[in-house]
DNA sequence: CTTTAATTCTAACAAATGTTTGGTTGTGAA
DNA sequence: TTCACAACCAAACATTTGTTAGAATTAAAG
């Protein structure tokens, strides 16, 4: 779901792959060297590699990294595996590393290209709104599409930190922050009680809502109905 | 945290080993068959050993259990190894197959056994207490001193079921129902306007106090003072 | 003492993991 | 054609993983 929309901002292209033809499941030994195209591109340099002169190469980086921010999300960082990944790109687990550093920098730099661009949408759904609660109810609204469209790629990963490695959550829990910054303007601007902490009231607001995709059942309440109903419960 | 307070009404006692003098860290081939002893119990038989004549031999299961418990708590299923938790409770990874059928048969148990003793838990909390949002707020205290107390048992676990394997995760969410049932009955008793959707009312108010242990920062607010404020939130 | 059973260790196993090295292929430029 | 280089494969590597089998240790009971 996020996959899709992030692109749209960061990344370049979902899934153009077709995830192989499973015939290669269990015994990757088989020649198959003819069914993966190749393009072209420059040399990977600390990381990821340059765009030469067009920013042309880079769209096959774009469709690895989505297709593991995809499996990040669903599974963890630690159940998911650098075969997995591959296998759904259409490649060897080795063949990764023309394109990734390790998998820990894969996964940093996934969260936080997909924070940034969580960021961006943000505050562009907030832009043509003044009404401080209208705002707040906006801001939610993004975020739970952000979440639960089609594919859950950036906050769902961050309830995962459990099972990420400490070095790297470390730098994780860094960006999370400056995304907090944003709610943190929104709930100064609310005329709340003052008996109300505001730092409380938005802590508990970003952990519902990053926890969306944990209790949000389709079918039910539509994502504008649930926006609604959990202003109508913070309002006061 | 949870470990000494699921302890005192489910397992025995708190970890009483000093989880191994940290020398046999690299080379567990090191002869140290002294600095355990050892006790008295029957046979394994289809996962948990009996106890024979008194309620005597079942000790050493409880410790392990609390402490792989306090293991999958911090780190997630994946993140913990069966050699972890084999090392903390002071003996190799194939000795623990005395005590346990599998990992995935410890979790589970872990986890039906912690939510159990909370779901007894907050049934006590709820005693005395008549009022129905009095109840709410003493539940919403229990449960997160359930979570925040010195251990950290229960209900982090259950954010981390992204890691968990997919056989054993759907047992888990069965009883993650059942457990639900105590706050839909609580939210059934409140005043509550109409617009209010009192489904998603509950869902959001147990989705912030599951993921307590994400948000709550040590020397803040108490615990009483955040349910107090999480009343004062919901209440309408 | 011997017997017996409970608990742990030793030692391996197969599988899965992240990663590296060197070779191979395709494509565009010279 | 030749050259260069981007993109991938093939094959291994060293660890780590969950798990098992059998031998050793311990302590209690006879």
């Amino acid at each position: 779901m996020f996959a899709r929309h992030v692109s749209a901002l960061v990344f370049r292209l979902p899934m153009k792959r077709s995830a192989q033809p499973a015939t290669a499941s269990k015994s990757p030994r088989t020649r198959h060297a003819k069914d993966v195209p190749a393009r072209a591109r420059t040399q990977p340099e600390d990381g990821k590699p340059r765009t030469p002169g067009q920013e042309e190469g880079a769209d096959r980086r774009h469709e690895i990294l989505e297709i593991a921010a995809e499996l990040f999300a669903e599974r963890g960082y630690r159940a998911t595996s650098i075969r997995d990944i591959a296998e759904r790109a259409g490649l060897l687990a080795g063949s990764l590393y023309y394109h990734i550093r390790s998998k820990e920098a894969l996964f940093v730099e996934i969260h936080n290209t997909a924070l940034a661009a969580a960021a961006m949408r943000i505050h562009n759904a907030l832009e043509d709104v003044t009404d401080p609660w209208a705002r707040l109810q906006a801001a939610c609204l993004e975020m739970l599409e952000i979440q639960l469209n089609s594919g859950s790629l950036t906050l769902p990963i961050m309830n995962n930190l459990r099972s990420v490695p400490t070095s790297v959550r470390d730098v994780l829990i860094q960006q999370r922050d400056d995304f907090e910054k944003i709610f943190r303007g929104l709930v100064a601007d609310l005329p709340l009680d003052r008996n109300i902490d505001k730092n409380l009231y938005r802590i508990l607001l970003l952990s519902l809502l990053n926890s969306a995709d944990g209790w949000f059942r389709e079918g039910r309440l539509s994502r504008e109905e649930i926006a609604e109903q959990i202003l109508r419960i913070f309002r006061h």
